[in-house]
DNA sequence: TTACATAGTGTTATAATATAACAATTTAAA
DNA sequence: TTTAAATTGTTATATTATAACACTATGTAA
């Protein structure tokens, strides 16, 4: 539930990989950078991604398969993200604005239905690519 | 730009099947329904979706990777787009909120960033299985 | 009409992403 | 300490998606 609990080897071995790295890491390429850790076969690490998403130390960018770690600190558990992502350079940044999480946390459908997740994937030019 | 120009053969045949159906469709599923018509291959597959996509007359569901017909004429041509989902029976639907839209359309990030083009997906239960 | 560009098709092969199944070991509670 | 839950290791396989190449249809403009 908290993000303080402590991870088996495995599990911090790839979250401080994706935690160095400065965009979003796949699952085989984080697989790539620690087979020299003895981490061998892709369910290890597709196995130690599920947990650290589960207990919201990372994050799945859904729309590129790809891995990143929360920084975060208000973030519901990943059980409320937003992401920007730029379409050339394609960083991906965490958005952090407690309007927005605010505004989809309560939104309700036309049915009165209220959500208990969500994730918002944004595109568009990063400052850098403008 | 619009949703009225024509479709090619294989666009057509793939889109009918998706429109028809009261799901959203796997590629590999779809391949499977439309290879009594002739379309043999993936990549016969997977270059109608793209083509659908590109035009909004279907939404990639990105967290299932799966696909469904667009029933919202305001949806501005799968760059504004958001579905709730439910967690158990699977269930997707086209969320067609005009104040959700709007919000989303005119959230700007903390460096004032606007962006281009959005996906939203909702988890949660729906009516039935509450 | 012809020439040209653009979009679509068919095909084989292969890449990239993800899970099944089973056995063993470690860790955390009761 | 005994028991349950979580984690690991391993092999094999399933699922999702693209590369590369040759060919065909369609629209547009001289
Ligand atoms: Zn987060
Ligand atoms: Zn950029
Ligand atoms: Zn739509
Ligand atoms: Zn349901």
């Amino acid at each position: 539930m908290d993000k303080m609990q402590n991870l088996s080897k495995n599990q911090q071995i790839i979250f401080d990989l994706i935690d160095k790295s400065s965009e979003p890491m796949k699952a085989y390429s984080i697989l790539h950078n620690v087979q020299k850790k003895g981490i061998k076969a892709p369910l290890q690490v597709y196995r130690a991604l599920d947990k650290l998403v589960e207990i919201g130390k990372i994050h799945k960018i859904e729309s590129r398969n790809a891995f990143i770690a929360c920084h975060n600190s208000s973030c519901q558990v990943s059980k409320a993200t937003a992401f920007s992502i730029c379409e050339i350079c394609k960083k991906v940044t965490e958005i952090s604005s407690a309007s927005l999480s605010k505004y989809l946390t309560n939104f309700k459908d036309k049915d009165g239905m209220k959500y208990s997740k969500y994730n918002l994937e944004f595109f568009g030019l990063c400052k850098k690519c403008r």
